[in-house]
DNA sequence: TTCTAATCTGGACACATGTCCAGTCAGGTG
DNA sequence: CACCTGACTGGACATGTGTCCAGATTAGAA
């Protein structure tokens, strides 16, 4: 369930390869949206790239595999932290930054939300990424000088609303409501 | 994926069908501390029970059912709230309890994470039950007249160590750990 | 004890997952 | 231009999931 090829996902690619890669995510965020992740198949996703399911998995371990690849490139074609304003004024639109990259494409948040608790060394590894790059935001937010715990607060409590998201409890548009208070708790009066 | 016998678990059900739906759950559980939760079927659980395998289907609606309807039976069994000491040390001792009940059941924990996700209906129910659980929990230990966005904060911040340590970033016996400081940022240095 | 309705059984079904491999194809190097 | 190597194909395979149903079995009421 992980071959070379996946290894090198997001480096090293050569032309050819590269190329369809590229087109067999491309064929995935559209399968994605069509039919939602539930119904997505690995091979319908081949089947609309143009491409036959053993070439599919060449590049992609798995369904989980292909959803949290997505997520991982929709989050870091996000806009940059804002830099103005108090911590707290900083820390908030961090936080909004994120959820609403998350909630404009509602289909993969709901599959990715599974899909980063798979077991594919390929999902380890971008979910790794994906904590690092949701703490390295909220430390950037957070300034110097932050209690440490302050920092682990923001990030459970995001995890737990993504979490709950992913379980139906709220929706994703909600999410930005529902934290700018907590997240005010969390960083405090001080 | 749901049928009439599921709707009524928990409640109503009469002598020999309880009776089978314990047996199944006791051979769940014996299952999954054996062979963990990637490896376990459910006709593994109806063989251990003695019972074929359509039978177990009449009872679970499915694997993740399995796993909520476990775990969800593992913590209600738990311990009491603590009454005593200041809002800061209830609170803290309701996240240790609720840690440490799910710690002492390191496989169970592992396979609810993701069980916890499905969209069966009765996965549905019991997480919802779940949810409230939590949630009331730590309204008990914060007492009245506690901010919202406390208790909402606690409670995103559980959920997020629970899903960290259903990905691996923790073990569930680091959790309460992690959560200590965590939880002395959220309830506030008043 | 006898009977009947509820419960359980065995096994086949349709479908998805991910793996494998022998063979075909294509593109850029010599 | 011919070739050779890496990329791709088609399809079979083993396994798991959850569903279905006709028939055997059982509990417990009469």
């Amino acid at each position: 369930m992980s071959s070379q090829v996946h290894d090198a996902v997001g480096r090293g690619l050569d032309g050819r390869q590269a190329r369809t890669f590229e087109r067999l995510l491309a064929a995935g965020s559209d399968e994605l949206r069509a039919v939602g992740h539930e119904a997505l198949t690995v091979r319908g996703v081949a089947a609309r790239a143009g491409v036959s399911s053993a070439t599919a998995y060449t590049y992609l371990a798995s369904k989980n595999h292909l959803f949290v690849e997505l997520f991982w490139r929709h989050l870091t074609e996000a806009s940059a932290v804002e830099e103005a304003g108090s911590r707290a004024e900083r820390v908030q639109a961090a936080v909004r930054g994120l959820t609403n990259r998350i909630a404009d494409e509602p289909s993969l948040a709901a599959a990715v939300t599974p899909a980063l608790l798979g077991s594919d060394a390929d999902v380890e590894r971008l979910r790794l990424r994906i904590g690092a790059e949701f703490a390295s935001r909220f430390e950037a937010a957070l300034g110097d000088g932050a209690d440490g715990a302050v920092g682990e607060a923001l990030l459970l409590a995001f995890s737990g609303a993504l979490l709950q998201a992913g379980m139906g409890l709220m929706t994703y548009d909600e999410m930005a409501d529902r934290l700018a208070p907590v997240v005010a708790v969390i960083v405090g009066r001080e």
